[in-house]
DNA sequence: AATTGAACTGAACTTGGCTCAAGTTGCGTT
DNA sequence: AACGCAACTTGAGCCAAGTTCAGTTCAATT
């Protein structure tokens, strides 16, 4: 199954593509995407407005764009957690740990993805959006089929209970990130123990 | 703790505001708060587009009530469901069961509310939207604390572990909400066959 | 020096939320 | 029935922010 491309711009060595991500993800995590103006970002990046059209064909093609990357990092990220892990439980732990084993721009990429999720729903116009939407889409359901396989693997092998294996991964996924809600690098509570208490619970939803 | 309130305008007979409340849910629910047009709802409800503003100063002052009032169901659903019921697992089953005790409306106000919680966090310029938002927050308070107490109670009761309850209630509400933001009533699963498994790995979480 | 394509810009356009000043409608009072 | 007031409604137009356009600058290449 072949995922489809978005083909990724190399980097000439002027581009400030990187760049105005990196300003975006602070913008929209920070501000949030509706309430910050595109025109910061071009001011914080040290260009015209107008410039961000060389690069994003509007400001929610670049708001896909993040999401999309985000959503290629937690996969990839998954894959390498679990990668050689052959108890499921292991497995399991390893996979939410690595879920919050983020710094702390991706944290804002992560609350960026699930506050804007409902993008991903309804078709987009322009080309570049629509490839970006549909790139996305299919990754959310690459990292929901992770989650799933990882509980129907245990459950074949016997190590859980056998349950809706596709609604229980929708569930314990929704667990993991419901985090990236209220979570703050800043606020009262660290991140490690919220991965462990988390971590715990899983194992208790899938496992007993 | 008396809450602040928010003066609810008594309708006169002619008032077309519950009209427009269900408009609105119908419209943001389906197509997304952005991605509605403030003059479309005013079509669906039949007045033109500034007769909105004689109800609600802006577009986002609807969505701010709109979410006031699900918040509000949610804790009075709350309330009623765990009244009386003494055993901490009989009123965590309850509760849980309660909050997928829903009519198809009250699913798009869940989807709504919990797409646009970030709004909840940065105050806002004009006085009834701010009201509005202040209210809402404070309803998210409280129906945290309702999940907590919860906790507590069963902890100190010894038929809940120990552990943080403010973590946990967090968790748990995360756990139960997540289901909005992908539950469709026309879809494949039935609310409750997911309530059910909700409600069960709720009992996991919490009581193992 | 001429060429090329990426990077960039100022000015103008578009859309959609919102304001304003001026009406209309209908209920309670006389 | 007529009046008065508050509730309600509207058309015309304003404004902010995203976007388009028609070009200009820059750096590397030939």
């Amino acid at each position: 199954m072949a995922a489809s491309f978005v083909e990724e711009p190399e980097a000439g060595p002027r581009s400030k593509r990187a760049a105005i991500l990196t300003a975006a993800v602070d913008c929209f995590g920070e501000t949030g995407f509706e309430a910050t103006k595109w025109s910061t970002v071009a001011e914080r990046v040290g260009i015209g407005q107008t410039a961000l059209y060389h690069y994003f064909e509007s400001k929610t093609h670049c708001l896909l764009t993040i999401m999309r990357l985000e959503l290629q990092r937690s996969h990839d990220k998954f894959t390498e957690a679990t990668a050689g892990v052959d108890d499921p439980v292991d497995a399991l732990r390893s996979a939410v740990g690595a879920a919050y084993d983020v710094s702390d721009q991706e944290v804002l990429q992560m609350r960026i993805l699930h506050n804007h999720m409902d993008l991903l729903s309804g078709t987009r116009k322009s080309k570049r959006e629509e490839a970006e939407r549909v790139a996305a889409r299919q990754l959310v359901q690459v990292v929901e089929r992770d989650w799933t396989n990882l509980l129907v693997r245990g459950m074949s092998q016997g190590a859980f209970p056998l349950r809706d294996a596709q609604l229980l991964g929708a569930s314990v996924l929704g667990l993991i990130v419901s985090v990236w809600r209220w979570y703050r690098p800043s606020g009262p509570t660290p991140l490690s123990e919220i991965s462990d208490l988390i971590e715990d619970a899983c194992v208790r939803v899938v496992a007993m």
